[in-house]
DNA sequence: ATCCCATGTGTACGAGCGTACATATCGGAG
DNA sequence: CTCCGATATGTACGCTCGTACACATGGGAT
């Protein structure tokens, strides 16, 4: 038995288990896929995270946390003279291009939290981050409608076959922004 | 061993199946739990319904119908003459009032379709037919922009602890509908 | 240098699951 | 009246799951 003293198993664990249930579901999460995919034993996944909602708040986290990457790296965003609806709709093709599979699990991880209190803290707080961010370039009951809105276009497109338009998606954001008062 | 012939046996199984999602979750949903509920032995919730997913498209289905009542009775909806966000944010109201098991149900069914693709045609119905409902009043886009925002708000609603808003509600969905051109 | 405890490992148990299937029943077609 | 196929029932198999626990190990505090 080799492998002693690993020191990032903890992060191996968490990372397997986004891997996880990005391929397989959330239904697919446990122990123990868990520990096959980052490739140690049962116990360790059980030492880390003793229940199935820890490993979850720790994946949906991080999710959280690479979202929020992506949203620092378009820095157009918090600039006052670019077009705000413009860049949340270029955000969201940015995010919805490609396979799918982050948003999928941050989607799918953001909904767990209907069912599973200890989720629900991260998840609201992926909308408050947001929506802070949003604020400043409009005010803050704005900021929450363009997430909801944005929110609910992002399940339009999962949920149903129709591609993502962003042509479509700036209009309506376009438009829950009230009209600068110079 | 008695009970024999018993007509309306699919259906009893359905509603037994909602009640179950709506006290314990999705995750709840078994053809054990199912037949408990119903009081059916095993054998026969598997006879109505051979996959989990036939059983939930079933469930659904109904619950789809149990708001599209909600959304027949508010007859409002579909008269040129009122206030359509208005009558929006109050139908948001009435649904979200009370008790929200038939909330957190239809939502976490609907987002099951995330992952179960035999559900997806169900969900994008549900979508779709509001979104028809509200074209009349507006024009297509516009109406699956204030589903999508709809869709959103109960989001927020749900996963967050924010209570239900209905000003906010029916600013943010006013701002959707472009001026009328007299 | 010593020792302790956080960390790592292997195994076992009982419960619940989907599924399959042999058998029983009986409404309604013929 | 007869009979067939849709419906109903009970049981069993093999699987995965969460959980618990006894034991091994070695880094770092002392």
């Amino acid at each position: 038995m080799p492998r002693r003293y690993d020191p990032d198993r903890r992060q191996r664990i968490i990372d397997a288990a986004i891997r996880v249930v990005g391929q397989k579901g959330l239904a697919g999460l446990s122990h123990r896929t868990v520990a096959a995919e980052a490739d140690v034993p049962l116990g360790s996944t059980t030492y880390h995270f003793t229940t199935l909602d820890d490993l979850m708040v720790a994946a949906l986290r991080q999710a959280n946390e690479g979202f929020a990457q992506l949203v620092a790296a378009r820095g157009a965003l918090t600039d006052p003279h670019t077009d705000l609806a413009a860049e949340l709709a270029a955000l969201m093709g940015e995010w919805l291009a490609g396979d799918r599979t982050g948003v999928e699990l941050e989607y799918e991880l953001y909904l767990a939290a209907l069912r599973r209190p200890p989720l629900r803290p991260v998840a609201a707080e992926w909308a408050k981050d947001l929506a802070d961010l949003l604020a400043p370039r409009t005010d803050p009951t704005t900021a929450r409608a363009l997430v909801a809105l944005m929110d609910g276009i992002c399940l339009q497109v999962l949920l149903t076959d129709v591609p993502y338009d962003e042509g479509y998606a700036r209009e309506a954001l376009g438009r829950l922004i009230p009209p600068a008062s110079p």
